[in-house]
RNA sequence: GCCCAGGUGGUGAAACUGGUAGACACGCUGGACUCAAAAUCCAGUGGUAGUGAUAUCAUGCGGGUUCGAUUCCCGCCCUGGGCACCA
């Protein structure tokens, strides 16, 4: 029976099969041991109205070829999917074309969704989930208030990352080089009332624990150094002329001696009090213009320092010296304590504000315990410790540990740590997001919204549009904002700040193992049998985001005892961004964009997940070709014939053949095994594909093989040829093939004669061959005697197995 | 500037713990089939020299270690990503 491969028909009727039977419906089954089960998660995306990328499929192909040939191994796995749907995009996209963002958001879920199934993923669609949704959110409420209970939520009033097109305050996340990460407008700096998480708190927890994860290094590194911990001591100084305590954080406390003045960030608020009269008016001037500063034009490296004097002295309190104060935005309040010690010989910020303002520079540090020369910049590596009383000649490190302990003595100072890592600005003067379950009450402060209330339903609205006062379009429904009190009864009005789109993202792993649970976010049987997840695929550019802020949340719930595990994810993949055809990056404005529904009308679910994997290892950047995308057609047409338009017998495959399926059932296992190469066990396929097609016949028992280890990676097509062959459905559970051990090696390999280990000569001999019997039959062989001539031979070195190489003197 | 990843044919890429560089595919060239084209099949395909067997050069560049280096070490160049006054 010949016909052609008509991949729509097939397809569409295997689609509806696993529709109609639920496939793959995930329930959790006690009699499968704990470590055959496997939850294996792909990041979900976000519904934009441009519908899925090509980017997409490459990830959720490669989980799902892992998790079919799993199931065909026997595990019990659980591969959900859902949408990330709160946030601003949807909000932006939704004032851009006048719909209501629930409207835009469903019809993009419902489009995305259809993609999804289109591409033949195995996900049980019973579990699937929405951030946007009152049944979600209520749980991320919930999440919330616990935090806040906790006192990890906390209202601050402190200069924040604004930006005036999305009129929004951010997250320093969401900033990127200066800029708003998505719409790409300069961030500016505004004082606001905050929701803020302390994740700080958890600084240390998320830096250790990551260490024994099975991550890319690259995101391990990525997320230590935006943690950035750096350990020194804090040092009190004291203000002449007020008498204040100046506190500064320094990891150079060996250069005490140095410190020829001081610098404050211009919004330290000591400033105010120790300037003098006569610098109050240039103080207060450069207080002002560093306030209209953007931060892009703070933070620009190549600009000269600027900053100006108090008038007022501090006291070092190493020798007593009276040094001036002076404030520069290079110093930022936000670290540390906002002010610093300034030691312009070993700091080359320093250096440089030193030599523009005149100060003085003094040497307390060399290489060798003389002092240098002439500096042209600051000498800021280790080395022996000059003019500093009592430490002169100290190295370093144990100047840092000596002087520590004087500190500490003197109860001036102390060991200290800080981090880069901020706390999470939790609020956004927007709409489109979960409402911040809490209520302001002028008698009780803040409460929250009682547990049994949830969800907080965000309410309808006129209009959505943010105010850019900084208040969120939820201040205008007066309705929805005067509450009563829940502690005691009187008028009370609602936080109307919404949450920012990394909340819902920060759980739903959790919600997929109970999604219709009411009473519990999930239930611990669900969790116990499943968590952690095992394999979590998705990109790279979430790496600081996302990828921190859960595991901050799943600590914390850690710490509350509602998770059990104190990591969320096990191992990490990240798959390559796919390029355009012409090497560049995706993109509308260049024209290089490839949506995937054209392609499997025109090439079929199949192809395309073929395609995808064989670009190349799913963890590098590959450029799109459709040229080699129909290759992959070409090669399912090839396999289409040979289960089509040959004889199937039962009589046994030549052995080299048979040999050739086992090697091929384990590189494809390897392959699949090692999360990453799937393009070289397709490549595999393709050389046994190419010898069964030089066969007069095919014996059945091969073709099962291929159907089946093909089956992962091309399911609608392995699903029908698997049909084709007499079996009932569905392939995706037959079991996967076992190779045999003997099989995979060949009784005689090509042993490589080198002279002087330059290839001359390959002779076929039996496996096994000992070395001796290799030395006679390579100097045997006439070409080799040649190249040896009358030379003499230094000496002959053989790998068993493999290799010869008789290395001569010439 | 600092940190990370990576540079292999015309293209995507392969190569076990150092052991045949370029598997598999795309593209290209020639042939078969066809009135012709598409599809399919067959053959060839890193550069140079040679009709050819073969030789020689070749994994970003320059050194080194080794019998032998795409693989290990040192220095440099380029590309991609991250951080960017964090004291």
């Amino acid at each position: 029976m010949s016909r052609d491969y008509d991949f729509s028909a097939i397809e569409k009727k295997w689609r509806d099969y696993w529709e109609k039977n639920k496939t793959f419906k995930t329930v959790e089954n006690p009699s499968v041991p704990e470590e055959k089960r496997f939850y294996c998660l792909d990041m979900f995306p976000y519904p934009s109205g441009a519908g899925l990328h090509v980017g997409h499929p490459e990830g959720y192909t490669a989980t799902d070829i892992i998790c079919r040939y799993l199931r065909m191994k026997g595990y019990n796995v659980l591969h959900p999917m859902g949408f990330d749907s709160f946030g601003l995009p949807a909000e932006n996209y939704a004032i851009k074309t006048g719909t209501h963002p629930r409207e835009s958001t469903h019809a993009n879920i419902d489009n995305f969704r259809r993609q999804l199934k289109s591409l033949g993923f195995s996900y049980d669609w019973d579990r699937e989930v929405s951030t946007c949704e009152p049944d979600y959110y209520k749980w991320t409420q919930w999440i919330f208030l616990q935090l806040f209970k906790g006192g990890l939520a906390y209202e601050a009033n402190v200069p924040i990352n604004w930006c005036n097109s999305c009129k929004t305050g951010l997250a320093n996340e969401e900033v990127v080089n200066g800029r708003c990460d998505r719409c790409g407008e300069p961030v500016v700096k505004k004082d606001m009332r905050q929701w803020m998480l302390r994740i700080t708190a958890y600084a240390d927890r998320l830096m250790e624990d990551m260490e024994p994860l099975d991550w890319p290094e690259s995101i391990k590194h990525l997320q230590r150094n935006w943690i950035g911990r750096s350990e020194g001591a804090e040092v009190d100084f004291q203000v002449k002329s007020t008498g204040d305590m100046l506190k500064i954080f320094t990891t150079r406390p060996d250069t005490l001696f140095g410190a020829t003045y001081m610098v404050l960030a211009p919004e330290h608020p000591l400033v105010e009090k120790i300037m003098s009269k006569d610098e109050r008016a240039s103080v207060e001037e450069y207080i002002l213009k560093t306030k209209m500063k953007s931060d892009l034009e703070r933070t620009d490296l190549n600009k000269e320092k600027t900053g100006v004097f108090t008038g007022a002295f501090a006291v070092n309190p190493v020798n007593s010296k009276e040094i001036p104060i002076w404030i520069s935005d290079y110093v930022l309040i936000s670290y540390g304590t906002g002010a610093i010690m300034a030691v312009p010989a070993h700091d080359q910020r320093d250096f440089e504000f030193a030599t523009k303002f005149g100060l003085d520079i003094i040497q307390v540090l060399s290489p060798d315990g003389k002092p240098l020369d002439k500096l042209d910049a600051a000498f800021e590596i280790d080395g022996i410790a000059i003019n500093s009383g009592e430490f002169t000649g100290m190295k370093t490190a144990d100047f840092k540990k000596k002087i520590t302990e004087w500190l500490e003595k003197k109860g001036i100072g102390k060991l200290a740590v800080n981090y880069k890592l901020r706390d999470w600005v939790f609020s956004r003067q927007r709409f489109w997001g979960e409402p911040i379950p809490l209520i302001h009450c002028e008698k009780c402060g803040t409460v929250p919204v009682p547990e049994s209330e949830l969800p907080l339903v965000l309410p309808d609205v006129k209009t959505y549009l943010p105010t850019g006062t900084g208040e969120s379009p939820l201040a205008a429904i007066t309705e929805w904002v005067n509450v009563k009190c829940p502690e005691c009864g009187g008028p009370a009005k609602r936080e109307t700040n919404t949450m920012p789109q990394w909340a819902g993202s920060c759980w739903y792993y959790l919600r997929y193992l109970d999604p219709l649970n009411m009473k519990e976010f999930a239930s611990k049987e669900k969790q116990k049998y499943w968590m952690p997840v095992d394999l979590y695929v998705g990109g790279a550019e979430h790496a600081v985001l996302h990828l921190l802020y859960s595991r901050f949340w799943h600590k914390f719930l850690f710490d509350e005892g509602i998770v059990d595990t104190k990591e969320p994810f096990m191992k990490l993949r990240n798959p390559g961004i796919i390029l355009g055809e012409d090497g560049q990056k995706m993109s509308k404005s260049r024209g290089n964009v490839i949506n995937p529904d054209d392609i499997i009308t025109s090439f079929g679910a199949d192809t395309m997940r073929m395609y995808e994997m064989f670009m190349g290892p799913l963890d590098v950047m590959k450029p799109w070709s459709t040229n080699g995308l129909k290759g992959l057609f070409k090669f399912l047409e090839k396999v289409w014939r040979l289960f089509t338009s040959s004889t199937i017998t039962s009589t046994p495959a030549p052995d080299d053949v048979l040999r050739l399926t086992h090697k091929t059932i384990k590189k494809v296992e390897t392959d699949i095994d090692s999360l990453n190469n799937f393009n070289t066990a397709i490549s595999q396929m393709m050389i046994l594909v190419n010898e069964l097609t030089r066969l007069k016949e095919q014996n059945r028992d091969i073709l099962s093989v291929l159907a089946r280890i093909l089956a992962p990676y091309a399911p609608h097509f392995c699903e029908e040829i698997w049909e084709i062959l007499g079996n009932p459905p569905s392939i995706s559970s037959a079991e996967w093939p076992k190779y045999d051990p003997a099989l995979v090696v060949d009784e005689t390999y090509l042993m490589i004669v080198q002279v002087n280990g330059k290839l001359r000569e390959s002779i076929d001999v039996e496996r096994g061959t000992d070395i001796e019997t290799m030395k006679a039959l390579a100097l045997k062989s006439p070409k080799i005697l040649k190249w040896i001539g009358n030379a003499e031979i230094v000496k002959v070195i053989a790998v068993p197995d493999k290799l010869i190489n008789i290395v001569i003197k010439q």
